[in-house]
DNA sequence: TTCCGTGCAAATGATTTGCAGGACT
DNA sequence: AGTCCTGCAAATCATTTGCACGGAA
């Protein structure tokens, strides 16, 4: 992830939060740029590394701008029923959405940029600006629709593919 | 909702789970059905509903199904950060998309088939067989934006506005 | 001088787990 | 026989909150 991109969505964020009565206090724009380095992580996670650059940050700090981040929809916090809550920046998925088998967990990310065209038309049409997106499809692959979707409990992550070609 | 409509829902989902080594016991019908009328609904809301029906159904045996579920992609679990986690039947948004504006919290539900027939074009291209999805853009609404997108830190649900009006 | 934000530690609350008994295969 | 599932109660673990202090508006 180029530095570049980093400082660029922190301003993103900042901007957003600076823009009102909440104030950016050191301790925020530290958690901030971390959560912005990670893109996924776990609050456990986050509150190691925040203090890892700055011991004096409490636990209780790190979560209450989780709470602000997820307010403003910067944040997402997701379980995924296998270790701890996963938070994640919807930056991170705004450009590769999501198709995952229900079956035997496997996630394609795709891309479809026509999708996005109708995205921003939706946007214009209610004279939103667009921040960020999400957008997961559910189904079966066609390996478990023939060996009759068999339905895996399962007790670890799921399989990623990421697909790199653009439709 | 058509009743017609939930049989429908709760056999799609019987026959997802039934058709693996999960047993399809009554307590987990009686669950996956309070849960397929609910749509939206809190653990305990749920857990409250089926056991004014079943009292002998224990709490944990209600998380417990609502862990497979998560696993199949049938419920996902949301933290909106006011009141307890809200679990949400993925079908309940298959047919209507949000735009959220983070600042003032306010939805609106829209629907564009035309993005529809694209997920269709993005399932088929990778041999999968749709069963639900989910699709959230996050902005700043007009109001917000002229107003300098003051965020607010919401400790109430945010507004919601359904738009009926197809595109 | 009034808010807002913080650290700390305790409290809360949702969810999970261990266990023993029953049912299904 | 062996695996899956259940109820119950206790345990866990992530997150939130009360409180008192410090700093910014």
């Amino acid at each position: 992830m180029p530095s570049k991109q980093l400082q660029e969505r922190f301003e993103q964020v900042e901007q957003l939060l600076g823009s009102s009565n909440i104030r950016l206090t050191p301790e925020r724009r530290l958690v901030v740029r971390r959560a912005v380095a990670f893109l996924h992580f776990t609050a456990e996670e986050l509150v190691k590394d925040v203090r890892a650059a700055d011991p004096t940050v409490a636990r209780a700090t790190v979560y209450r701008t989780l709470a602000l981040l997820q307010d403003v929809g910067v944040v997402e916090k997701h379980d995924f029923r296998y270790g701890p809550p996963n938070y994640e920046l919807t930056f991170a998925k705004a450009h590769h959405d999501h198709l995952m088998c229900v079956s035997c967990g496997e996630i394609i990310e795709f891309q479809e940029p026509r999708v996005e065209q109708l995205q921003d038309e939706v946007v214009r049409r209610y004279h939103y600006q667009l921040l960020t997106h999400t957008h997961k499809l559910y189904g079966l692959c066609k390996a478990c629709r023939q060996k009759g979707a068999k339905i895996v409990h399962r007790s670890a992550p799921p399989s990623l593919h990421v697909e790199e070609i653009v439709a």
